[in-house]
RNA sequence: GCCGGAUUAGCACAGAGGUAGUGCAUUCGAUUCGUAAUCGAAAGGUCGUGGGUUCGAAUCCCACAUCCGGCUCCA
């Protein structure tokens, strides 16, 4: 728990009585000082001239502890809570809920419940009113305490009293540590195990909010029962909660889906099939200046471009090993005279026949073969997700095939490629390096190397990580980077995978030195990841308001009226030959319609044109930020010029929040 | 795949058993405009698909498809 220290202490209470209190006292001391009713409340105190919060949670302990609203900590607690109190709502309005588990997340919280019907939304409305009857209640919240030797009757009363999940609980914990003392928190006649901290009335929870119901399986496993989800949120005040839901509703403005069909992206016909995209023309533009932008990467950092068939026959796939581990994943055999083949799920077994085209020598390794290749996945039908999570992706993928000795540089080379990509387009990632799991493959030696050379690419860029131990493919150690989407939802992105498996299984091999035949290491590698999630990010990222150098149209030339039109066209003319994207919107519109639909559509730049700019050879520049400029024709060539060469990151988008 | 919700014109939505509606977009006409929607008219729909109940179904029931939110999955 976090303790402000205060040098000099002028108290005014929060029943406006006035104190003093020495030098060097401390808000645990100040908090001491409050009066158990007064912990009812969320109470302010004045603290050496700064105004902090005392919250006053009950602790593991059972003791009260002092927590500031700013602390993070208090929010947990305060949203725990506000789970036990909907539970305690629940469980008066519907008598048959079980209550099974009932967590915090990163901004609210959840509770699970088997129940014979799911939860609709008139439920969650009768919840929330109970919920704040029992608020008003302020009911006390206390703590009870099961030593180990009570355990077993309390679990053998659970049973007893038709609560299976919790006495589930009891026992898994005791599995796990037969002296584990059990906590159990009360409210009224209502209670839960749970080790706490909590607040110690209800009447502190006030600005609460039920979301959603959903289901979800018991212990997150599908063969389990599912049960019935329902997720709330809260926070100190009201404004904070308010806040919360706008920044909700904002969030879905950026969403891709949205965002794809108002720009005219892509389209997921339903005639074709979920999860395969048709890329419309403004679309499809952005996608390939992106390739034509990673191709010329890829150049220059030695890699070698192939192309390897969509359908090939199954053989292939029982070699990799993907037939046995991966088939449920993959769309079914289709029979050609005979012969089953395959839509392939993955490129590395056909980058493998690449490498096996001819033998190879210890010379010609480092070999970096890349292809920027569609790829087929039966994903599953609850799974699939607009651009994020389709069936046909396109993969931006590459094989290397390299020495156990080469292996540190090569992944620095990925980790380098990968984070000068990410600042390009101005992402933030998540960075996890998966270690060896349970079920590994491989010798320690491969491992160490591996792990040492991922964490070593990581710390030389200076990037941060998380450790996701045992997180590993059973072949070998990788990073992941996770980018978010609008709502704050993690995708994997770009990824570095080590693997000596597949070089195996496809006997691959190169001649040493030494004059032996060795066998090299394989790693597997995406920069972007695909390009369907790819541009999901980036569309939410940018809320549509693409950078200049990405943006279908850059510039659109708008003239007042007819007369302007000649002008109007020697301008697009002069633009375009500088190689810029400018439409002309002659329409019989208003200047003010012209605008907004510009405005509409996020171009990034409008160059309206009447009498003035005409006599002055001219263009009034009004950029999709609202701000507005006149400038020589010349100088806004080379304004957008340099605007598209330098890639610069678009302002529009955090100010396209705001608006 | 599982739980729940949704599906009406190109898009956004109204319509809760009795002749299918609104706004925007589209087309046509008028208007020629100085920085986020000029006015008028026309055209546009097997109400996701299939079955059922009913004298009669967009509306009630069943199945399926697709989408949305979760869960699970994403070697």
């Amino acid at each position: 728990m976090a303790v402000e220290s205060a040098a000099t202490i002028a108290l005014e209470m929060p029943d406006g009585s006035k104190r003093e209190v020495p030098s060097g006292t401390t808000a645990a001391d100040v908090a001491a000082q409050i009066s158990r009713s007064l912990a009812k409340k969320a109470v302010a105190a004045r603290l050496d001239g700064k105004t902090i919060d005392l919250f006053r949670p009950l602790t593991a302990d059972g003791k009260f502890a002092i927590v500031t609203q700013d602390d993070p900590e208090a929010l947990e607690i305060l949203r725990h809570s506000s789970a036990h109190l909907m539970a305690n709502a629940v469980q008066r309005l519907y008598p048959g809920a079980k209550v099974t588990i009932g967590p915090v997340t990163a901004d609210g919280f959840f509770y699970d419940f088997d129940y014979e019907r799911a939860f609709t939304p008139e439920d969650l409305e009768k919840i929330e009113a109970e919920m704040r009857k029992l608020s008003q209640a302020d009911i006390k919240v206390s703590r009870e305490v099961v030593p180990p030797d009570q355990t077993p009757a309390k679990m053998a009363e659970f049973e007893q009293h038709g609560e299976p999940y919790k006495a589930e609980i009891l026992r898994d914990i005791l599995a796990a540590d037969p002296q584990a003392t059990i906590s159990i928190y009360h409210q009224g006649d209502w209670s839960d195990l749970c080790v706490g901290p909590h607040v110690p009335t209800t009447g502190l929870i006030k600005h609460f909010k039920l979301l959603n119901a959903a289901g979800a399986y018991w212990r997150g496993n599908e063969k389990n029962k599912m049960l019935t989800r329902i997720y709330g949120t809260a926070y100190f005040t009201e404004a904070d909660l308010k806040a919360h839901l706008t920044r909700l509703e904002e969030a879905a403005k950026r969403d891709h889906r949205k965002l794809g069909k108002e720009l005219e992206l892509f389209t997921i016909p339903e005639v074709t099939g979920p999860g395969l995209i048709f890329w419309l023309p403004k679309g499809a533009l952005i996608r390939s200046i992106i390739e034509d932008w990673l191709r010329s990467e890829l150049k220059k950092r030695g890699y070698e471009q192939v192309y390897t068939p969509h359908v090939v026959k199954e053989t292939l796939f029982e070699v990799s090993g993907h037939l046995g581990n991966y088939a449920e994943n993959m769309f079914p055999a289709m029979d050609v005279e005979g012969a089953n083949y395959r839509l392939k799920p993955m490129n590395c077994p056909g980058h493998s026949m690449i490498y096996k085209s001819k033998p190879h020598s210890y010379r010609d390794l480092p070999l970096r073969l890349q292809e920027i290749a569609n790829v087929y996945r039966y994903e599953r039908s609850g799974t699939l997700h607009g651009l994020a999570r389709v069936r046909g992706l396109t993969m931006d993928d590459a094989h290397i095939f390299c020495t156990l000795e080469q292996l540190p540089d090569e992944i620095a080379g990925c980790v380098e490629f990968i984070q000068d990509a990410t600042k390009i387009f101005g992402l933030e990632a998540k960075v996890y390096l998966s270690t060896k799991p349970e079920k590994a493959i491989g010798s320690d030696e491969f491992w160490d190397t591996a792990t040492n050379a991922l964490r070593t690419a990581l710390e030389r860029k200076g990037m941060a990580y998380d450790i996701d131990e045992g997180g590993g493919a059973f072949y070998g150690p990788k990073i992941d980077f996770k980018f978010y989407d609008a709502i704050g939802r993690e995708w994997q992105g770009p990824t570095v995978q080590c693997d000596p498996n597949l070089p195996e299984r496809f006997d691959l091999t190169y001649r040493g030195s030494d004059g032996q035949e060795h066998r090299p290491i394989m790693v597997h590698r995406a920069i972007l990841g695909t390009f369907e999630r790819f541009m999901a990010l980036i569309i939410e990222h940018y809320a549509g308001h693409f950078p200049l150098w990405l943006a279908p149209v850059q510039a659109v030339v708008i003239p007042i009226n007819e007369e302007n039109d000649a002008y109007c066209r020697e301008v697009v003319e002069r633009l375009r030959s500088a190689g810029l994207r400018v439409e002309l919107d002659n329409r019989n519109e208003s200047l003010n319609y012209r605008i907004r639909e510009a405005q509409v559509q996020k171009v990034p730049y409008m160059l309206v044109v009447g009498k003035k700019e005409v006599e002055q050879g001219t263009l009034a520049v009004r950029q999709r930020t609202g701000r507005q400029e006149v400038l020589s024709v010349q100088d806004v060539i080379d304004r957008l010029v340099q605007e598209v060469e330098t890639k610069a990151l678009p302002q529009a988008a955090a100010e396209a929040v705001a608006q």
